[in-house]
DNA sequence: ATCCACATGTAAGAAGTTACATGATTCG
DNA sequence: CGAATCATGTAACTTCTTACATGTGGAT
């Protein structure tokens, strides 16, 4: 799964450009794929030299242009492939968890401090997926990514809770 | 969160070479950072150069010599700086999401292989943590990694066996 | 016979990050 | 008046992946 697969995926429906690509990850892809704008314009530009993708520029007032990016038949082809391909093990970099692996090194409070921020970015996180189900027109099969998606994030955060209500309950240096 | 840092994090305590190295990551992170050979051995000798490691190496009879890496004190201060840093936000490049999400452009038995062969990556991965779990010499902080990382893989494994019978119901085509 | 485990490495290429550069508009 | 949003891009750098190269010993 590269950026361009991802990319592919997304312009199948609907013609994007960079910006609004970028957007549409974060919001219904978080957990799942990052790029930015340094991976994501150059990575359009090859793929519209390749012919996977047709630029329509629109023009704005007040704002820079727009280059709207639309799938071609070619496109949809090299979509095809990747997703007849087998699936690739995931990947994660976690840096929250090395830290907890790597606790004994740091203080009591410094290790607190981690949990607690890492609630509140679970949590962020979590809200972004409630409001994504809101959403009325996702397939079914989008909505099984979501349902898989919550049930992670859901456990995650109910876990790190209490593991934080037991590190700071009064008797648990006794 | 670097290679680099990784590394110093599991020299601090015991001696390794990079065959053990990656043994160990497998093992004890498995889902929290990965590293290929092509990464860890050059790394390891360009630590090496810039003194934060030094090598020891044991000869073996039948079997290539073993490089033994020690951390140096630069080493533990390096080590140090990475843990007073900021942490990173995690990065997850997680494919077979991505098939969900894309699900509408594969078949249904597709979709429903990709969901098996997902529950059995799981349930293996799950089995590994529990292994990992039985392990006396634990500290505590590793300890909550692993409770949060098995909460974590649980909530995956229950909610994709829930998603599988329920496709797999005689009535879920009515 | 063949494959796996042990053990280390290199080289080429793919991919991604960060910082820089530009510039108008809107909101507080 | 400053910050954020909209909008695109480049260049230098770091990092990681993949494939290759080598070789022994033990298990099936």
């Amino acid at each position: 799964m590269k950026g361009q697969d991802v990319i592919l995926g997304v312009l199948h429906d609907t013609p994007m450009s960079g910006y609004d690509i970028k957007q549409h990850f974060e919001k219904y892809l978080p957990d799942m794929f990052v790029a930015s704008f340094g991976t994501i314009y150059p990575t359009l530009n090859r793929m519209e030299k390749e012919g996977y993708i047709e630029k329509e520029i629109i023009v704005q007032e007040g704002k820079p242009n727009k280059h709207l990016y639309h799938i071609t038949a070619k496109g949809k082809e090299a979509f095809q492939a990747y997703i007849q391909s087998p699936i690739e093990p995931k990947t994660i970099k976690y840096d929250f968890m090395m830290r907890l692996v790597f606790g004994k090194h740091a203080s009591e409070e410094q290790r607190l401090k981690w949990l607690k921020q890492e609630l509140a970015q679970l949590t962020e996180d979590l809200d972004k997926l409630k409001n994504v189900e809101q959403e009325p027109c996702l397939c079914a099969s989008e909505r099984l990514a979501l349902r898989l998606g919550l049930a992670i994030q859901q456990g995650a955060v109910t876990e790190l809770e209490n593991i934080i209500s037991e590190l700071e309950a009064p008797d648990h240096k006794n």
